[in-house]
DNA sequence: TTCCGATTAGATACAATGTATCAATTGACA
DNA sequence: TGTCAATTGATACATTGTATCTAATCGGAA
C-alpha cells in the first residue's frame, strides 16, 4: 500500500489542499489528516473519530470531513449495502474495486466506462453529466487466501 | 409512463411478490403498495409516508420498504449528493438514468458495462461480484423545455 | 513580538433516517 | 369461528449529520 509509506506526506499534502482553499491549518485538522493518511481501507466519521483524540469535537470531525470532500481530498464510497463510508482520493474522477471481504479498495483511474455510458446515454435522448460506479467483489489477495485454505 | 397506466396492477404485483415470499396481505401493506404504485419519481420513506394516512405507523413504512427492497420490488437509487432514495423496480438487476433537474428516471436495462468491468477487474486481479451504478444527466424532456425557453 | 479580527473549535441542540422492543391487533388456515 | 403466528403502531433508541452559539485560536499587520 503506497499510501502507508508516504504517511506523513499525504498528511501533509490534505494540509496543502486546505490552505490553497483558504482554509487556515489548525491543531484538529492536522490530527485529522494525519489519521487520515493512516486509514488502510475506507471509513466512517465515527470510525475515525474513535481513533482520535474525544478532545476532538464531533462537530469538527463531520465539519473538516465535509469540507475535505468539497476539496476532493476524500470521497465517498457507496458500500453494497448502502452504507457511506469515505476514503482518501487526492486525485480527481475515479471508481472503486471494493473487497466485500476484507473491505480494502483499489482505485480504478481509468474511467473505461465513459464510452459506454455515453453511447447509451445518448440512444436514451439523455444529457450525460455524471454518474457515480462502484465495483463490488473480492481482491486478489482474498482470493488467494481462499484458495491456500482449500 | 407505462407504470401509471397499470397502477392497480403493479400494487397487485407488489403484494403478490409479497405473498410468493411468505407475507401476509395486510391493509397497511395494500396501502403501501397502491401508493408505490403511484409514484412518478424515486421517493423517500418520509415522501411516501406523507401521502398515507397518518394512522399508518413510521415503522411500518420502513419495515415494508425493506423488505421490499429486500424481494426486489423496490430498489435504493443513489442520488448525485449521496442521498439514498427508493424506487419501483419489478425488474431485476438494472440501472438508473437520473435526470438531475426534474428528478425523473429511467431503468438502463441492458447492463452494457458488465464486458468492461469484467475486463478491468481481471486485470486487477479482482473477483467481479457486482456493480453500482447511477448515470446522472438531464433527460429528453427537461433538454426540449430549456431548447423552447432559448 | 504582540495585537486584532476573522476563522475555527467544542458543546449542544436538533434533524433525518432508520432499527429494536413490546403489548395489542389482525389475518390465514384448520 | 377460533387459534396462533405474523404484523402493527407506539415508543425509545441508534446513527449520521447539520445549525447555532460562545470561547479559543490562527495568522497577518503594526
Amino acid at each position: 500500500m503506497v499510501v502507508t509509506k508516504r504517511s506523513a506526506t499525504v498528511a501533509e499534502q490534505i494540509l496543502e489542499t486546505l490552505e490553497e482553499r483558504g482554509f487556515r491549518s489548525t491543531a484538529p485538522r492536522r490530527a485529522l489528516a494525519a489519521a487520515i493518511a493512516e486509514q488502510e481501507h475506507h471509513f466512517t466519521a465515527e470510525g475515525l473519530r474513535k481513533q482520535l483524540p474525544p478532545s476532538l469535537g464531533r462537530a469538527t470531525v463531520y465539519r473538516t470531513l465535509k469540507i475535505l470532500v468539497d476539496s476532493g481530498v476524500i470521497c465517498r464510497v457507496l458500500l453494497e449495502d448502502g452504507d457511506l463510508h469515505y476514503q482518501l482520493s487526492i486525485q480527481g474522477h475515479h471508481h472503486h474495486l471494493l473487497c466485500v471481504h476484507c473491505g480494502s479498495s483499489q482505485d480504478l483511474m481509468g474511467c473505461d466506462i465513459e464510452d459506454v455510458l455515453a453511447t447509451t446515454s445518448a440512444r436514451h435522448g439523455f444529457e450525460l453529466s455524471g454518474h457515480w460506479l462502484e465495483v463490488y467483489g473480492r481482491c486478489r489477495d482474498c482470493i488467494e487466501v481462499e484458495e491456500v485454505a482449500a
